[in-house]
DNA sequence: TTTACATTGTGTCACTATAACGCAATGAAT
DNA sequence: ATTCATTGCGTTATAGTGACACAATGTAAA
C-alpha cells in the first residue's frame, strides 16, 4: 500500500522535515447564504472533525506555513491571514491514540513524534467562499464547510481554538474593516450588513449601518443595481483598495 | 570551572530538558519617575542587551514558562502577563556566533542546539517598579532598567519585539484599564495621567482625563492627600479590584 | 503674616458620534 | 393599476468628546 507507506513515513520521520512540538492550525472563515462558515476536515481515524493544520518546515517562516496550509485546503493564494494566539497547554495534545488506526498503518504507539506534545499557533483566514475548492489532506476523509452555529464535534481543543478565533475576528471587525475579505468583488449593502450581523452575532440597524459604512470611505457605489429582486433594487458596491489599506492601518483611534 | 561546566551542559544538552526551536521572550514594563522602562539583560559574550527570555520545559504550559522567567528576573509572582505575538522568521536567530565565547566555555559551533532556528513567543508584563529586584541570569553580566526612549543596542530582533510589545500595550491600554498594574497601591490622578501619557507617547488634557478615569468606575478616591507638594495637594486613589476585573472583561464595546 | 504661584477639582460649552425612528421611492408580483 | 417588501435618505434626542474657564488649595517667597 503506497498510501500507508507515505503516511507511516510521516508519522515516523516527519520531524526530520518539520519542527517538532510545533504546529499551525487555521480557522478558515467563509460567508455563504447569509451564514458564516468554517472549513473543517474529517479525520480518518475517529471520524471527528478538525481544523486544517500542519507543521512548520525547518526553514520556513511561520506565516508561510499557514499560507501553504491554506493553499492546499482552499486552492487560494494571498489570503487575508492573521495570527491570533498560541495554544501552549502541555495537555492539549491528547495521548489517547486510536490503537487500531496505528496498527493499520503499521506503527507502534509512542514511536511517532506526532503523539508528543504540540504547541500550536492559531491563524484565522477570511476567504471568498465562492472561490474555494475544499480538498482534504492525507489523513482526512472529507473537507467541508460548517456553519459556525452548527459545528460538529471536534478533536482536541479545536473547539476552543475556533472560539478564540471568532472572538478575535469580532474584535478586529470593529476596528478594521476586514469583513470585505469574505465577499466577492461586488456586493449590496444588505449583503454586507448580513455579513456583519452574522459575524457579530447580533442585528444592526439598517440605516445606521449604511451611514457608518459610507463614512469609512472605503466603499464605491456602482451604477449597477441588483436584478431580479421583488422590491426596490439595491445598488452594488465595491471597495476601494487604496482607501481600504489606509483604513486598515489607521484603524483604531487611540485616546483623544 | 563549575560555572562553565553548567553553561556548557546547557548549550549541549539543554534540549533534553527544553523544547527545541522554541523560546519565550518577555518585555517587562515598569514605571518610575515619570518614565516607562523596560528590563534588559546585558549579554556576556558581546555586551549588547537582550530581552529576558528562556525556554519552555518539555511538560510546561507556555504561560508558566513566561511566569517562571519573570519570577527569576524580577522576584515577582502573579505578574500581569500577556502573550502578544509569535516571531517566526527562520532568519531571526542569527547564526553568527561569537567563536571566542564558545571556545571559552569549551564547545564547537554548530554543536549546540541553541544556535539553530528559534521561534519565540512574545509576552509583555506590567510590574510595580518599586517591587522589582532585577537579577541577571547565567549568561548575562547585568540586569537593568532602560527608558523606552533611550534603549541600548539589542541583539537579534529584540528591538522589533519590543516595538511590537509597546504597540500592543498601547492598544490594550485604550480598551482595558491595564495601566494600573504599573503603579503601587495608591497613586494620585496626575501620576496616573503621566503613566498614560508616557505609554501613549502624547499629552492628554488633565480635566478630560480625570473625567474619563472616574467614569470607568474602577477608582476609589481616598481621604488622604499627597503631602509635601508646593501647591494644592492631590487626592490619592486606589483601584477597586472587583470593578477592575469587570472592566477588564467588558473592555471594548462592540458596534452599537 | 501676607502674597505669590503652581497645581488641583469642578464646571461649562460647542461639536460630533450614535441609536432610534420616519417616510418617500422603487420595482417585481399580484 | 395596485400591493408590498425593501431600499435610500433624512430627522431627532442623547451621550460622549475635546477645549477651555475659574475657584480652591497649600507650600514657598515676600
Amino acid at each position: 500500500m503506497e498510501f500507508n507507506k507515505e503516511l507511516k513515513d510521516h508519522y515516523l520521520k516527519g520531524h526530520k522535515k518539520y519542527l517538532r512540538y510545533l504546529s499551525v492550525d487555521c480557522v478558515i472563515f467563509g460567508f455563504h447564504q447569509n451564514d458564516l462558515k468554517v472549513l473543517l476536515l474529517k479525520t480518518k481515524y475517529d471520524g471527528r472533525w478538525a481544523l486544517p493544520g500542519g507543521f512548520i518546515l525547518k526553514n520556513e517562516h511561520i506565516d508561510t506555513s499557514a499560507q501553504r496550509i491554506l493553499k492546499k485546503r482552499t486552492g487560494l493564494d494571498e489570503i487575508f491571514l492573521e495570527q491570533f494566539h498560541v495554544f501552549g497547554d502541555p495537555d492539549r495534545s491528547t495521548k489517547k491514540i486510536n490503537q487500531q488506526f496505528l496498527k493499520n498503518i503499521g506503527i507502534k504507539a509512542n514511536e511517532s513524534w506526532m503523539f508528543e506534545r504540540f504547541i500550536t499557533i492559531g491563524y484565522y483566514a477570511l476567504v471568498d467562499f465562492t472561490k474555494v475548492t475544499p480538498s482534504p489532506d492525507n489523513i482526512s476523509a472529507a473537507c467541508e464547510w460548517f456553519s459556525i452555529y452548527q459545528l460538529p464535534e471536534m478533536i482536541l481543543d479545536h473547539q476552543h481554538i475556533f472560539e478564540e478565533a471568532l472572538q478575535n475576528l469580532r474584535m478586529q471587525l470593529n476596528f478594521h474593516p476586514v469583513g470585505f475579505n469574505l465577499l466577492g468583488k461586488k456586493f449590496t449593502m444588505p449583503e454586507l450588513q448580513k455579513l456583519y450581523e452574522t459575524i457579530l452575532g447580533k442585528e444592526l440597524d439598517r440605516r445606521n449601518f449604511q451611514r457608518k459604512m459610507i463614512a469609512t470611505g472605503i466603499l464605491k457605489r456602482l451604477k449597477e443595481t441588483k436584478k431580479g429582486v421583488a422590491h426596490k433594487a439595491p445598488f452594488y458596491y465595491k471597495f476601494d483598495l487604496r482607501n481600504y489599506k489606509k483604513a486598515l492601518k489607521a484603524g483604531m483611534h487611540y485616546f483623544e
